[in-house]
DNA sequence: CAGGTTTGTGCGTTTTTATGCAGGAAAAGG
DNA sequence: CCTTTTCCTGCATAAAAACGCACAAACCTG
């Protein structure tokens, strides 16, 4: 098995249990002890897991204890939560992932929107509970514990029932080539119903997202109809977007 | 289990419950009182946590004086979902309501225990959502604002595909002649398929809901299998409940 | 393609870490 | 003041990590 294989199946493990043991994992693929160790090295030094005694940690697990990650971005994620808002109708049928940019959304919708919001994710319908006059759909299925949203294949039969009008991405990583990208398989499939669900596509993504490549691939860059970002629609940064056909807000 | 993870644990129920004994933790961890002694010093010296004489406390206790609803009745919460926790083995389907006796029963589920607990009520799933082991399904549909949980016909349906091994109701009412009873039409809905769906049903109620009434009947007293109280099992409230083929713990 | 270099892996050995245990000190509560 | 519980200290042990080394495969490179 490479390397890079091994690596890949030991981030896969971290992000489907949260937790790994060394000893298991030299188990599972056969290695010595010492192997699955400077991998888990590795993969700590770049920031992709936490390493403690005895195997990993996935990194959303202790985020608990870290309470509001940044102050840092979350201005930013205003601002395009503004924009964002600015395309829904009252009436409206609109389908969101999670993320944080999206419960910034949900934060600043106003209060006299009436529209109905579909969703998996149980941050994102902690918030639009709290509106008073939206209706607050939550797709049904397995949650998925580090991503709190729920997946499978009931979720995602469900979501391709639907027609919304609209549909906002969270987005983790865009890039001209490989499109909108994620890490994690099940949230990934997730995203592409929606996608096929909905007459509109919105993508959410703050400026140091852009131009990143995630694992696996989402929806390619010509099913975005929308881009928002927290830039000026002139920056150089949007420019090859706009020439490849992306609207940009 | 990691230290890690063991400390999370620690912190969470800290959060959870305000305050923590040693010796508990060291009998649902299992592991040496010596080992969460060290855990109490090393969280309390990152200032996570107040260490005291037999436990620790959290941060936010001593600041707000007298705190939540009544510790009255949380703990009478509590001794009803230790008995209710008792009746879950590993492998087990769980249906649960809402309320807050459930809530209770979720913050108190010892993390060794793998099951599969099913709800359409976001508090309980917010809880469950925290325990290392168990898997969550969440029941889809528009969402109830006041009650918290997923209502309506595909819930209902969702729920009717479903056999489960045991299922947990929060009773608002409970009465010998009119059986369970309830306010909201539509979680009565949902309880109707619950019971339907399970081979067992729990009822869970605190003794001031016993021999009250509401305007909506969930089921008729004959249909549940088991009345758990904080009251001990010879009180005489519960009598006639036991008379009446209701088997009390 | 020969020879050097880098990279990945495994194997001892040493160090560090995690945990439990025992016995005395300190605290809490009569 | 006495008893019980809890806490601390040092020690023992086992597990895991780190380190250095060997060796082989892949990969340059002239």
């Amino acid at each position: 098995m490479l390397k890079k294989e091994r690596q890949a199946y030991i981030l896969h493990q971290v992000h489907l249990h949260n937790k790994v043991l060394s000893a298991s994992l030299c188990a599972e693929i056969n290695v010595s002890e010492d192997t699955i160790r400077r991998d888990l090295q590795e993969l700590s030094d770049e920031g992709k897991i936490i390493k403690v005694h005895g195997g990993a940690l996935s990194h959303s697990f202790n985020e608990m204890s870290f309470p509001v990650n940044g102050v840092y971005s979350q201005n930013l994620k205003k601002i395009i939560a503004q924009k964002a808002i600015s395309l829904i109708g009252n009436g409206m049928f609109i389908l969101t992932s999670g993320g944080t940019t999206i419960i910034e959304m949900a934060r600043s919708l106003p209060p006299p929107l009436k529209a109905t919001f579909i969703t998996g994710s149980i941050p994102a319908v902690l918030e639009y509970m709290q509106h008073p006059n939206i209706e607050v759909i939550m797709i049904g299925d397995k949650i998925s514990k580090n991503s709190k949203i729920t997946v499978g294949s009931e979720a995602i039969a469900k979501i391709k029932q639907l027609k919304a009008d609209i549909c906002f991405l969270g987005t983790n990583a865009i890039d001209l080539h490989h499109g909108i990208t994620d890490n994690d398989w099940e949230v990934v499939q997730l995203k592409k119903a929606m996608i096929e669900s909905s007459k509109k596509v919105v993508s959410l993504a703050i400026a140091e997202k852009i131009n990143t490549v995630q694992p696996i691939q989402v929806c390619a860059i010509k099913d975005i109809d929308l881009m928002i970002t927290e830039l000026p629609i002139e920056s150089e940064i949007l420019k090859p977007y706009k020439s490849a056909g992306v609207q940009v807000a």
